[in-house]
DNA sequence: GTAAATAATTGAACGATGTTCAGAGGATCA
DNA sequence: TGATCCTCTGAACATCGTTCAATTATTTAC
């Protein structure tokens, strides 16, 4: 039995991450506390750490996995819309997007508030998701502007996708300038229709 | 000299807005310490609670001048451009948010990083700063639309709004999607010249 | 002008927080 | 079985925002 402590670290670790989802969809990213985590997981707060680097990392592998299922939710969407026009692509994938965030407030929040001081930034597997996110989003835009070069490709994407984030933060902010899910709905079907229409 | 300590007392708020503010634009909101603030300001950490409720009232305060710095600069800039269609005002106006945003990152950030858990959400004065902002942009919007009712021109004020600021926030978060600031203005010209074409 | 009342200021103390680490305990391997 | 390694424990540490009894300054009343 040589795994055995292997697969109690494993155990523990998917044990953490799980507590961590369940306390951040319900209380938000900022009521995540290492001794309640502890109490939870039936563990010392310093067994925490012999798993993670410190929280931000716990954070970090409670949004691997809501990156996974945002991805997923957005895929399917994509699947289901093999016949659409490129234009209705967009708008369904950004309304995927919506819908997801909706359902996810504070899990989607932990994406974007996560602190990631350290070094050069976000890790590889970050940047990858967001990669994903961005070809789904290039894929009905090349074919919107089939003679741009890639790097135009490249820009329009970022823009659309920041547009459209930005919409559903803004959106779902009640403290700001928070309006129902429905407006939003229309926002992004406005913003989207007038873009793309040629 | 009856006015001795009421006169004391706005002093010491001002001193405070000050030195948090140089703080907030040289290291970020999140290394705004209340031992740090009183050192500098030469008083007790309790003075400061004489004056302001907690840290949260004393960003407030700095965010209101960043607001007022923000509002009259987009105002400047839209007086200048009294001759411009109203598509290129829009994009005038969303790169002065842009270049804002750029030159002050931190107190930027600040405007929506700050906590405001308490009570029904942001105070009266944010909500009417963030009116103002809207009806600059509402202005040449209703010029695009002459026939849309308020409530669809409100619609779409909030969608453009939240849509620049989308871009500008990925944009300028190096950590996530960070580009040049030249692309991000690519970015909001491709968008809002697609969006308000007739 | 002086005494009483009111307000501001102080800084040690409080209760949390994330993180650490020496010691204890269990697992692994020769 | 014994030696070695790794894990786990939870008290201790540094730091944070905030409080509050005591002290000092200012204002008011006479």
């Amino acid at each position: 039995m040589a795994k055995h402590t292997a697969a109690k670290r494993e155990a523990l670790r998917e044990k953490l991450i799980s507590i961590a989802e369940q306390q951040i969809q319900a209380e938000g990213l900022a009521a995540l506390r290492a001794r309640s985590l502890a109490n939870e997981a039936g563990c010392a707060v310093g067994a925490i750490y012999n798993v993670f680097d410190d929280l931000t990392g716990l954070v970090l592998a409670v949004n691997g996995r809501t990156f996974k299922r945002m991805g997923q939710g957005v895929a399917k969407i994509m699947a289901e819309a093999e016949e659409s026009t490129p234009s209705d692509q967009l708008i369904l994938i950004a309304k995927a997007y919506l819908r997801f965030a909706a359902d996810n407030p504070n899990l989607w929040r932990a994406l974007f508030d996560v602190e990631m001081s350290l070094e050069g930034g976000a890790p590889a597997w970050y940047m990858d998701e967001l990669g994903k996110l961005f070809s789904i989003i290039a894929t009905p835009l090349s074919e919107i502007y089939p003679e741009a070069p890639a790097s135009e490709i490249d820009l329009k994407t970022r823009a659309l996708f920041s547009s459209v984030h930005g919409m559903v933060l803004l959106g779902l902010e009640k403290r700001i300038s928070g309006v129902p899910a429905h407006q939003i709905e229309d926002m992004i079907e406005y913003l989207l229709r007038n873009v793309t229409r040629s």
